[in-house]
DNA sequence: AGCACGCCGACT
DNA sequence: GTCGGCGTGCTC
């Protein structure tokens, strides 16, 4: 009897075998339902095979072969074992995890057939100049329609009032359903808002001019126009029949996104993969993609898997960005997820940036990828702001600002324009004193301090979401003058609104815009000139421009600058660079100033010159002679447990079996996580480094086996390859 | 990961 | 006498 060997959601890294009738049709990659010990569990069916190294009596009959979608496709399935073999992850939780939770059910995948809607004879005849132009939302429905028909979730993705519009449309007989359309999904509209410059002329060129594969970095700097070279790159691997994969980071523009480059390929079908949808729509979207009528996916990491059977380019557009890592599980990389996917499908990629990873930027310069350049802002009257350091060795602060700072503030005031302050650190203040013995607000369960959030009187940790009251008297000695340390966003909001009273004042970060809705809320009332100085954190750095913003105030950037976390000044500089990019982006120049006790570190003197390039250089040359990545490739071994003893017992067998090996790789010692402690439970790790990823990934298979050999009770541990965070 | 089996302590 | 603690081992 044939045989299937089937992928399961099981951390171990083997395939089970069962038996498949000789009349059960059964192919590569189709799901099938199989008993695996009491349960029965969705599977996928990776290889076929005549017989088994099993006994037979021990082989138990597929139960079902699930067949209500395709199989996933075998390219699809190779990068998938490639991944779980680079990042040392069971095969079966790598397959699984790839896929939409509704296909990981025994359930039938249930498709509706989605009414699609197109205008009416008589709606054809309808003078769109002449349409009442308040009633916007009808009207952008029928503008969207003039290129065909449309199904309701792309009309949805409008607006959301666009179901009692179409209604109304409906009703006045302009629009009418009709069943989808399975026509060929033809994308050959092309809304041309833009002649590119000429550097962005030679990008396209450049990459359209690529047969297979072909790693490319854009680098541009901010309002250089990245996405219009991605639109335009896009629009002739539409018109060719592809598909084109865009990656973003976890920002929550996709929705705007989406928007956007509907904008612009009106009849290209586009299925943004987001962690906003639900279950439904995720397969639903999935199956678009899969089926090949999806012609853009639009998604952040996890749609690196997602199927593409006419893939023919993929984009990563903020390149440098951390959440294209995950964190726990599979520890992939999304972006060289893509690089290797585009390798292997042999078509270009584009990793685009304005502040590139050092990785990126060094294969960039050794030739592995090729350097695209957009120097210039695409709008010519839109000029670099201004960046100033002010020097605040021995200068008072107030609440963390600087008389400088709040001269400037008081300008823009004066002048009406917008400001932002920002500051990496939410809450009041970081930390909790006591001024008679000096105790320290600490979590109970984590080895970080409690957070003091003054709004509602709570110390909270931002680690393991312990919050407690602020005690009125230090628990250590009774003392009740307790005072915090340090500044948050809540302490500048507080100290600019007492500051300047009459302005007005919106604080934006995790805790602000924590209910749903609240952060668009805030972005359109920063756009419609609802506030006058913005205080934020990260989340302000990304995300739309406002126009209004001329002055942009950095607070106290300088703990990245000698921090143990050699990635620390990389992500300083690319988060600076971004959130300076806020400023001064129509026709009103911008001003940057940053707060530091070090104006003439290498990261600000790029800063002021704009010259990323620069700062790139300082870093490689750092990072050689430190003998950091990109110069070698590393693997780290975290563990964690309720007992630190038993944790570092594990970690120094693991060590012990390393330098058994006796393989050329540079073996480093045990030491304690950065946050030592987190919601009760020790963490420590061991690094390994090798000088090229050959010799890395050669020692890594041969640890990897003695790894899961040693006793491991009562601890978790992983292996993290090409490491990001420590 | 689940979920069994399995062998030792305090309870109706 | 049982209920239940979590150590160990298996899942095709």
């Amino acid at each position: 009897m044939p045989i299937v060997r089937v992928a399961l959601d099981v951390p171990l890294s083997t395939l089970f075998d069962y038996l498949v009738g000789a009349e059960v049709s059964v192919e590569i990659g189709q799901r099938v339902l199989v008993p695996f010990g009491r349960k029965q569990v969705v599977g996928i069916v990776m290889e076929l095979a005549e017989n088994s190294a099993l006994a037979s009596e021990r082989l138990k009959p597929v139960v079902q072969v699930l067949d209500d979608v395709p199989p996933l496709p075998a390219e699809l399935l190779a990068l998938l074992c490639f991944c779980s073999d680079y990042y040392h992850h069971p095969l079966g939780m790598t397959v699984l995890a790839a896929l939409p939770t509704r296909l990981r059910v025994p359930e039938a995948v249930a498709i509706k057939q989605e009414t699609s809607y197109a205008l009416s004879a008589q709606g054809r005849t309808l003078d769109l100049e002449q349409f009442p132009k308040r009633r916007a939302v009808q009207l952008r429905i029928l503008q969207a329609l003039q290129y065909g028909s449309l199904s309701g979730m792309q009309l949805r993705a409008l607006s959301s009032s666009v179901p009692v519009n179409l209604k109304a449309l409906l009703d006045a007989g302009w629009v009418e359903t009709c069943a989808t359309a399975e026509a060929a999904p033809a994308a050959h509209l092309f809304n041309e808002t833009h002649i590119l410059t000429a550097a962005q002329q030679q990008a396209v060129d450049t990459v359209a001019q690529t047969q297979g594969y072909r790693c490319f970095l854009l680098h541009g700097i901010t309002g250089s126009g990245k996405t219009e070279v991605y639109v335009h790159l896009m629009h002739q691997v539409l018109q060719r029949g592809g598909q084109v994969l865009l990656l973003v980071p976890e920002i929550n523009l996709t929705p705007q996104l989406e928007n956007y480059f509907h904008s612009r390929f009106p009849d290209a079908e586009l299925a943004s993969l987001h962690s906003g949808l639900n279950d439904g729509e995720r397969a639903k979207k999935w199956l678009r993609a899969q089926s090949g009528r999806a012609r853009i996916v639009l998604g952040t990491r996890l749609s690196v898997f997602a199927p593409l059977p006419q893939l023919g380019l993929i984009l990563v557009d903020e390149e440098h960005d951390a959440s294209f890592k995950q964190q726990d599980g599979l520890r992939y990389s999304a972006r060289d997820v893509a690089i290797f996917r585009a390798n292997q499908r042999g078509v270009p990629i584009v990793l685009g940036s304005a502040t590139p990873s050092l990785e990126s930027y060094y294969n960039a310069q050794n030739g592995r990828y090729q350097m695209l350049k957009l120097s210039q802002r695409a709008a010519e009257q839109a000029q670099l702001p201004q960046v100033r350091c002010l020097n605040i060795g021995n200068i008072p602060l107030q609440e963390g600002i600087s008389p400088a700072m709040l001269t400037a503030l008081e300008e823009r005031l004066r002048r009406k324009e917008q400001s932002l302050i920002f500051i990496n650190r939410r809450g009041y203040a970081p930390v909790l004193m006591c001024t008679a013995c000096g105790w320290l607000s600490g979590c109970p369960n984590c080895a970080g301090k409690l957070v003091l959030h003054l709004q509602d009187r709570r110390l909270r940790c931002h680690h393991c979401g312990h919050q407690e009251r602020v005690p009125h008297a230090c628990p250590g000695c009774g003392n009740t003058d307790l005072q915090p340390v340090g500044i948050g966003t809540q302490r500048v909001e507080e100290a600019l609104r007492a500051h300047f009273p009459g302005a007005r004042i919106l604080r934006v970060d995790r805790d602000s815009t924590r209910n749903k809705g609240a952060w668009n809320a805030m972005r359109k009332q920063i756009h419609d000139g609802g506030a006058d100085i913005l205080v934020g954190t990260q989340i302000l750095a990304k995300g739309h421009d406002f126009p209004n913003l001329t002055l942009v105030g950095v607070l106290n950037p300088d703990g990245a600058l000698y921090s143990a976390d050699f990635r620390a000044s990389e992500k300083l500089f690319a988060q600076l660079a971004q959130v300076a990019g806020r400023a001064g982006r129509a026709d009103k120049p911008g001003e940057v100033l940053v707060q530091t006790a070090f104006p003439d570190h290498p990261l600000f003197r790029a800063l002021r010159a704009h010259d990323y390039d620069a700062w790139a250089r300082t870093l490689l040359v750092e990072r050689e002679q430190a003998g950091f990545p990109p110069f070698v490739f590393q693997v780290l071994l975290r563990a964690e447990g309720k007992q630190e003893s038993e944790v570092h017992a594990f970690l120094k067998r693991a060590r012990e079996a390393a330098i058994a090996l006796s393989l050329p790789v540079e073996i480093y010692g045990v030491v304690a996580a950065a946050m030592a402690k987190r919601a009760n439970h020790s963490r420590a790790q061991l690094l390994v480094q090798g000088a090229t990823r050959k010799s890395l990934h050669q020692f890594l298979r041969a640890w990897d086996t003695l790894l899961n050999g040693l006793p491991a009770q009562k601890l978790r541990w992983s292996l993290d390859i090409d490491p990001l965070e420590f």
